[in-house]
DNA sequence: CGTAACTAACTGACTGGTCAGTCAAGTATG
DNA sequence: CATACTTGACTGACCAGTCAGTTAGTTACG
């Protein structure tokens, strides 16, 4: 039983058709020949291409919680800035297209369901994330005690959604972002009486 | 010599088809039943479907200038909230799909450099109506003076576009993001001095 | 041990359908 | 009649999915 080595083969493979083809442009050969399969043996492991990015979709979410989890950082101030720049960052394989790809997925959501049920987790489990930090934040009195703790993480969000989206359609890097948010935090959720040097 | 007409007969198609079955669907025969062409006439009218697509970019950069220039306001706040608000309210038709294709042509444009250079366009378009209204409200005191105008106006973009691809990507509304960003502009924008009760 | 039966994994060749773009022939109009 | 415009029919390329058949491995059994 090699179904775990078979379907991270042919995730993986996926993963690097895309980056190459763009999700538009990308057929069952073009994964098949990143792989050591032939196209049928892809039909064979997945009903449809449908089916197979589906379950690409949930490998990849799987990635992202492992990815952005846990964030380093003594105080939630910090850790807040490192999940930040966590989601900002390109993956550790320096991969623009793959933002591009992951772009082109996200505007299909509309189009299928199992993709947006899937791109609204990764949505979720963000705010989740930054949610927890807040609230850690807010206890310990780093952040301001009347902020509301979802309203902002989705906000926060939002802002890296749209750094993502135009860093594909622009090229514009996202580092004015990283600066803007960095300042947000300290201004606008730290409370006064804190000094940092972070 | 009817061009005028039959090229807005075309993009007026164009739309439509566009909403109807996306951007990635679209097929020139989709544009050719939404007008009173044939697929022939559109190919003898425009040299591609490329070309066509590119034309229809710059039409729609047209109505995006018409819909945000001269935002509505006796104030500097009232016209930065205005422009705002007509950035992120869905087109009169209150068509939700023409927001789709839109991100589908967003994240098309890493492979179609016309395409790109046009988002940019729209981008930057925004971002000098937001500049300007925003040095307005810094020169009359609105605003407070140690703002850097080019950065805030970036940073609200980039906003306003996390909120269109979140409405796309997983349907969620965009009115937090609206209260949020009314929100930064009172607590991070307004001088401290001023009071609104906009 | 040897061989027969079975099976999961896989393959190359094929099919049916779709679509951008072409073309020869037509119509309308100034 | 010439120019602008339009059409239906066609072509060639492409692609998801199918299918008959191969291979390698595993169990069953005399």
């Amino acid at each position: 039983m090699n179904d775990g080595d078979t379907a991270d083969d042919i995730m993986d493979a996926t993963y690097r058709a895309l980056c190459t083809h763009g999700y538009a442009d990308l057929t069952m050969q073009d994964i098949a020949d990143e792989s050591d399969k032939s196209k049928a043996a892809l039909h064979y492991h997945y009903d449809s291409k449908h089916d197979l990015l589906c379950a690409f979709l949930e490998y990849l979410y799987d990635g992202f919680v492992d990815r952005i989890e846990d964030p380093d950082g003594e105080t939630p101030h910090e850790r807040l800035l490192t999940l930040i720049d966590s989601v900002l960052d390109k993956p550790d394989d320096g991969s623009e297209e793959f933002g591009t790809a992951i772009l082109e997925i996200r505007a299909h959501a509309p189009y299928e369901p199992g993709f947006r049920e899937r791109l609204t987790e990764f949505d979720d489990y963000l705010v989740d994330e930054l949610e927890v930090i807040l609230e850690d934040g807010i206890t310990d009195g780093t952040f301001k005690s009347d902020l509301d703790a979802e309203e902002t993480a989705r906000f926060i969000v939002t802002v890296l959604t749209g750094a993502a989206t135009e860093r594909v359609t622009t090229g514009r890097p996202v580092e004015c972002t990283r600066r803007m948010l960095a300042e947000y935090v300290e201004t606008h959720l730290l409370d006064g009486q804190q000094e940092v040097t972070a």
